[in-house]
RNA sequence: GGCCCGUUCGUCUAGGGGUUAGGACGCCAGGUUUUCAUCCUGGAAAGAGGGGUUCGAUUCCCCUACGGGCUACCA
């Protein structure tokens, strides 16, 4: 057992869009799994046929698929041995019936027929009864109708009139169980404090109890890793494993600490207001009607997005920040997870984005930015998109803002910025603009350095200093007070082009001036 | 309510019986820059509270408080 092969499995249910907290449990299931040369499986646990939304066994494939944290083996990636791996074609084959069998022929689980307001019933009267752990369990199954309280023939009877039943696990009434995790170390409950789990649903579908411990048992899972909501079903798992007389077979548990909402408590849910999304991809839920925004859609890149789960909860011990994949499974170990919950940071994320941004070259982001300027109804020559992205690159977080900060450079302004021309514009600025447009039409060679020379040198003549001049010069050529290096915005434009500019600047300026003065 | 898990700057965290409690994001200030951003330098900012153990506790133990999770024929 100590020895045997590292596997482990990323097991979603298919009941909406995977969200960000699973994508990090797949994440560091596939580190642990890379970095022992394991396997890695994708399993779908579509065990409640009420709960199905089409599509999201597709988007849990695709998001995985986006974040290149790849299953080996599963459901979209491949069968391996152990097919099928969706826990509904599973049933089919009877795999889950015959562990269920297992365990009432051993003693280890029972039949019971209560309906649901029969169990709704006994809740109330526990629950008026002030009793501390209002469930199914070794005193209150006493009470109800199942095959331990029932006669054999009774039994059969119901069983042959078709009376829909459940299997329950028989938990013992007071006894420590105590099991391991990697994260958390020994934990201890006492199963009085257990209720008796369902384990086969009157549809004859198992519970996510006992289908994935069979599942994990059948596909030689080593290492179960899920959130720390599972911890307190955890002791009856153990259970399970024991009376089937599996324990030594049971994988390692490691319960992930949760990711919180960043305002305020709690866990994340599916919608923040941060602006930030909260699942990998776009997810459209058809029964709600509602949208919600994915990190790939909203321009995060997948290495960032990776990263900065990555960095949640888990930490290499050193001042590192920035992993790639790859460094992540080199790093990557339980033994530094951390036991408390991580409230997620949108800033920070921002910031991971941001890195990756600046890694990029400026033939990607170029490749990347083409399709945002095709929509805007740009057609502009490669080179001078890369060399646009090279200005626009300082200050962005994502390559979308380059449009917002930098469309100027595409398009002539149509209209300047208030503010600075208030500020700036004055009865020399004119004068000056022109002189520059003189300037410039002087230049042969129409570089950055050879334009501030020419600019610096209008404005000395002119008894104006650089830095009363400079804004509203940017303003005439960009309609707005910020931005890249002026003179390397002047250089990828061109000569005629900036000269126009001006020219339009000092034609429309002047009367906006005038009409707001006259107001 | 019961059970389980947790608790270091606002946030993510390092460390771990004797440290000026370190880093990152964000924030603030100064410098660079024509400007915003970048970049550089600096700054404010933390071991929930109470008991032990100890020469000494943020670090080990207990209690309390607080936070979180679970309490379905959902996963």
């Amino acid at each position: 057992m100590e020895n045997r092969r590292v596997r482990l499995r990323f097991a979603p249910s298919p009941t909406g869009g995977l969200h960000m907290g699973g994508v990090r449990t797949a994440l560091f299931s596939y580190l642990f799994a890379k970095k022992h040369n394991g396997d890695f499986i994708l399993r779908i646990e579509d065990t409640d046929q009420t709960r199905y939304v089409n599509g999201a066994e597709e988007y849990i494939i695709n998001a995985l698929k986006w974040c290149g944290i790849e299953p080996n083996e599963g459901v979209g990636f491949g069968d391996g041995p152990h097919a099928p791996y969706r826990q509904s074609e599973r049933k089919e084959k009877g795999i889950y019936a015959k562990y269920a069998k297992q365990l009432i022929d051993s003693g280890h689980a029972y039949y019971a027929f209560d309906t649901a307001e029969e169990l709704d019933a006994m809740r109330k009267r526990l629950e008026a009864a002030k009793v501390a752990a209002p469930q199914y369990n070794a005193v209150t199954r006493q009470t109800m109708r199942n095959s331990l309280t029932l006669s054999e023939d009774e039994v059969k009877k119901l069983m042959d009139a078709n009376t829909p039943y459940v299997v329950r696990l028989k938990v013992p009434r007071n006894e420590e169980i105590r099991f391991h995790d990697i994260i958390r170390g020994w934990v201890v409950v006492n199963s009085a404090q257990v209720d008796d789990k369902v384990l086969l649903k009157s549809d004859g579908m198992p519970t996510y109890h006992l289908a994935h411990i069979v599942d994990d048992i059948e596909m030689e899972v080593s290492h179960a890793v899920r959130g720390e909501e599972w911890l307190p079903s955890a002791p009856s798992h153990v259970l399970i494993y024991r009376y089937l007389g599996l324990e030594d077979k049971m994988p390692l548990l490691a319960h992930l600490p949760l990711i919180l909402k960043p305002d305020g408590n709690g866990k994340l849910s599916k919608r923040d207001k941060s602006g930030i999304p909260m699942f990998p991809l776009d997810w459209y839920d058809e029964r709600t009607n509602e949208k919600y925004a994915g990190y790939r859609e909203s321009g995060f890149f997948p290495e960032a997005f990776v990263n900065m789960l990555g960095m949640l909860g888990w930490n290499p011990g050193t001042p590192q920040e920035i992993f790639s994949l790859e460094e992540l499974v080199q790093t990557f170990s339980f033994e530094r997870v951390n036991k408390s919950g991580a409230k997620f940071d949108p800033e920070k994320t921002k910031w991971f984005n941001q890195q990756y941004l600046r890694k990029k070259t400026d033939a990607e982001l170029a490749n990347l930015f083409a399709p945002i300027l095709k929509e805007n109804g740009i057609q502009a020559d490669g080179k001078f998109v890369e060399s646009a992205c090279r200005l626009l690159k300082e200050k962005a977080h994502f390559v979308h803002e380059f449009w917002k900060e930098g469309s100027y450079l595409f398009i002539a302004p149509t209209a300047y910025d208030a503010e600075v021309i208030k500020k700036r514009w004055n009865e020399k600025s004119a004068a000056f603009i022109s002189g520059v447009i003189a300037a410039f039409k002087n230049l042969s060679a129409f570089t950055a350095a050879e334009t501030e020379a020419a600019f610096k040198a209008t404005a000395e003549s002119q008894g104006l200093g650089a830095g009363q001049v400079m804004q509203l010069f940017r303003v005439c050529i960009s309609g707005v007070g910020g931005g890249p290096a002026l003179f390397e915005i002047v250089e990828l434009l061109g000569k005629e082009e900036v000269i126009k500019r001006l020219e339009k600047a000092l034609s429309t300026i002047p009367t906006t001036v005038q009409t707001a003065n006259s107001n």
